[in-house]
DNA sequence: ATTTGGGGTTCCCTGAGGGAACTCGAAGTG
DNA sequence: CACTTCGAGTTCCCTCAGGGAACCCCAAAT
């Protein structure tokens, strides 16, 4: 996809985007997490062509994020989350929360998000998954782990 | 940067792309979060071209995710992370957690993240920022909010 | 027998990414 | 005072990915 191979650096971060890092394949995820399961709706609904889809919907079969399945008789196929997907839909809703609040402008949020617990509008929020603190670029001090590079470059 | 304009799209996860929509401007920013601050230190542990840098640094700056600010009186500048940026981490947080989850493999996380809060080694975890109860995908009912597009495709 | 509709392929063109070399201005060094 | 060094970019060229439009295949429906 990229001609850097990003999947190969020891840093969760550029393995994440060797996912989902150029701009379509969030929004397909999007599209898809709110119920646009088949090639010619997202198509339409994005704007993207054609070529680039079928290839971002591979990549991200490939990946396990999505799964292809048939949906009749004929060769029909639409697109659903796998586990690993729904969990990658975090990423879009923290992405969501911030644009909402740094580049909605006059206009408001585009979309809302009601929340099943307690049926409001809400917004989230992060924490800490030990304490329930919270848990922001701040507040964290970054440590080399287990899977951390030998010697080359980019840590993180 | 890219050929379709996300900034334009009504959805605050496209207008999120438009800012850090390819995979170098997540890098960067996380390199900058962890303390690498001037080009030459950005360039060597990407190994990024230098023309692209330019260019990324560039846009995050304009985006006003980014301070440029001289540290000499020599023509020396380094790159540090406005408000707007800090909280953008955020995004980069929950990429990490997921990639340490789904993608770190037997060698276990590249990186691990002590909450100052508690001192512990930490994960990110989402929760309602209204109710405190855990908000994932299947959590929520997306709605049309205030600033949704009028008519044209692209909802989110 | 022909049309329709979903789900792609193919082809061509443009423009972004990669790489390496070059520039510029201000110190430092002999 | 000439020369090197260093940070911070620019410039140039080449290749490959993205955009757009047309085309294809298969299985109903008419």
């Amino acid at each position: 996809m990229q001609r850097t191979n990003f999947g190969d650096m020891a840093c969760s971060i550029a393995r994440t985007l060797d996912v989902i890092g150029e701009p379509w394949s969030p929004l397909v995820l999007r599209d898809i997490w709110v119920g646009m399961n088949r090639f010619d709706q997202i198509q339409a609904d994005l704007g993207i062509s054609r070529k680039v889809l079928t290839e971002r919907l591979g990549h991200l079969v490939e990946r396990g994020v999505l799964e292809r399945r048939a949906y009749d008789n004929r060769p029909r196929y639409e697109y659903v989350l796998t586990e690993k997907g729904r969990e990658l839909v975090d990423v879009l809703m923290v992405m969501a929360g911030w644009g909402d609040k740094w580049l909605a402008g006059e206009a408001g949020p585009p979309v809302l998000y009601r929340h099943h617990a307690c049926g409001e509008i809400g917004r989230v929020d992060l924490r800490c998954a030990h304490c329930g603190e919270p848990m922001h670029a701040d507040d964290v001090e970054v440590l080399a782990g287990p899977g951390a590079a030998p010697e080359p470059a980019s840590a993180g």
